[in-house]
DNA sequence: ACGATTCATGCAAACGTTTGACCGATTGCA
DNA sequence: TGCAATCGGTCAAACGTTTGCATGAATCGT
């Protein structure tokens, strides 16, 4: 019991060769009841479990798979979204037995640089890469490793990876609004450093146009931060105008109640005075007064299509760039009204 | 460049041995200037990385530590306090360069379970458990393995663990209410199967006898959940007593925050005709109104001293049993006033 | 100038598995 | 009865490192 015992002592007991112990416990069907009984009874006594390091070595395969998360999966973890899609790795990668390798690459290692060292280290199998940025610094080489990106990949033509339909979430959580009665919307939270916010906005353009909307390019604003937390004073113009936005599209639950506030302290009510589509449908949003009307994602869903996914393609039965778009949900709280008329 | 370059083809590139790259790749100091710089500068070139699983194969020492979650990972994350404390487990563990494995152990596999599996699939050189339990079934044999828990553990006496001072908590958070007057105060959420709790309430005893204040041992009620949404029909009696609790430490943001809900209909408003303290310090109990009362338990610092604690076991630097106590905080905010005069 | 140190490197064994090649004994078929 | 196929298992090589020991060359002290 002190330490390990190893497949040469299952032999040794069992009175067989190590090999044989191996095929036995692998069940290969060469070895007769007989044998794989006795040896399976000797392993059980001995609590013996095969190294993994040995196994692995010689089959060139781990069940790992490296999980990494934009920015250092440390600063990530702040917003709802990537727990809940670590959740829905976690489920799947347990029932299918393989373990998650989270990298935690160091303090400020570039997304590539943080993947390329996940895979050098020759642990995992695979990865899962929940990367967003528009133009990360130069592919570089192939890992050697298979890769699921969660979110829009530079090259979607030879990527896997699984997203949502974020043009049409944008047209959706638009056109919500727009079917309403409103006209003056505002797009708040742009960010082109993410291909999903291009995106977004794609699909509010495209349901401004269907409803001859006009969009106006300064309300197309990006979400100003201050120490991690918003800073809403440049609106202040915008909002005070007579014909100020009578409804916003927001990119985050967070942004949104920021925003909430900010209003009420220009005396401006949701959704009284202003409506707010949100995008998340996180708790904080969901507790909010006025609780939001907001855009879920589906991250637990994204995550396990992801790992689904790798798994898959560890396995060998997907081999071709593969494509899969997770459907979001827009639902409907309180933070959206008729607008007043005017 | 088809496949990796091993360390048998830089030392043929070098014109030196094995062992002398591996040596000369380590900067042991008995390779020359001279031939380090060559083997580096091939190495560079072919872009060699060793193979981790033959390395820890000899070596007997990956860099990996496995974390383990309470009823599997997996679920787990739902809660705020998690991600929280793997923020923190991954920002040490990401400066001392070690990696995260997470179990995420079959669906319905106990916690000592999940620890054997983690432990026997010989990929992690330590654990860290966020273990709860009052009583997991049967410690059994020692794993071989250091483990670090984070909360309180079994045996005390002989594990590395670090926790908050539970009974100090529970303590400080009704002795909160009861300097404001309060003297009828109802403990929610209790459930004995956890440690924690156990301690919250005995702090909670303290602070009651202190101030002379009576405990009405039904007034110390656990959680009732209906699909994992809390259900508080069971207190309407309770509050409509005429000798109602004025005061309620409540173990949990999102338990409070329906609590509050539920008093509503009763035509009771918190903080008027009820204070309440609660834990956790969740951005949801930051956002509700009232804002909550609440102990900040520190979850990101429990994460890092843990992970800590563990790197430092693995290199020797610590030996003897630990015990690391991580300061909370009560964080005060909109849901605790003064009882009504009765 | 010579044996004793030190220095820089190579050799080979180990770490614990898996797996293709091999081998003797049964069995099947004609 | 002879020969091939099948069965049940063993042997040894391989996976890619690390490391104790051996070795030959250079350096040193006397």
């Amino acid at each position: 019991m002190a330490s390990k015992a190893t497949i040469k002592d299952v032999a040794r007991l069992a009175e067989v060769s190590a090999s044989t112990v191996s095929r036995a416990l692998r069940d290969n069907p060469r070895i007769s009841e007989e044998v794989r009984a006795r040896v399976r009874r000797i392993a059980q006594e001995l609590d013996f479990h095969p190294n993994q390091m040995a196994r692995s070595l010689v089959k060139r395969e781990t069940r790992i798979v490296g999980v990494l998360f934009a920015e250092s999966a440390s600063a990530s973890m702040g917003h709802p979204f990537y727990p809940a899609v670590l959740q829905g790795l976690g489920k799947v990668a347990g029932e299918r037995r393989y373990h998650m390798l989270l990298s935690t690459g160091a303090e400020n290692m570039s997304e590539e640089a943080a993947m390329r060292d996940m895979a050098d280290s020759g642990f995992a199998s695979g990865l899962i890469a929940l990367t967003t940025l528009t133009n990360p610094e130069e592919g570089g080489g192939s890992l050697g490793l298979p890769v699921v990106e969660i979110g829009h990949p530079l090259n979607p033509e030879n990527s896997y990876y699984v997203d949502n339909d974020n043009v049409q979430a944008g047209y959706v959580a638009t056109r919500h609004l727009l079917a309403r009665g409103h006209r003056r919307i505002l797009f708040l939270g742009y960010d082109k450093r993410f291909f999903m916010m291009e995106n977004r906005l794609k699909g509010f353009r495209q349901a401004m146009a269907e409803f001859g909307a006009p969009v106006e390019e300064d309300w197309i604003v990006p979400a100003r931060m201050i120490e991690n937390t918003p800073d809403f004073t440049h609106l202040g113009e915008i909002f005070q105008r007579a014909e100020r936005p009578t409804a916003v599209v927001s990119m985050d639950d967070p942004l949104s109640i920021g925003l909430s506030g900010f209003l009420n302290t220009l005396s401006l009510t949701v959704p009284g005075d202003v409506s707010i589509v949100s995008f998340n449908n996180t708790q904080v949003g969901q507790y909010h007064t006025p609780a939001l009307t907001s855009i879920d994602v589906n991250p637990r869903e994204l995550g396990m299509r992801a790992m689904t996914l790798l798994i898959n393609i560890l396995k060998g039965k997907v081999t071709e760039p593969t494509h899969v778009d997770v459907p979001f949900t827009l639902v409907e709280r309180d933070s959206v009204a008729e607008p007043r008329q005017s």
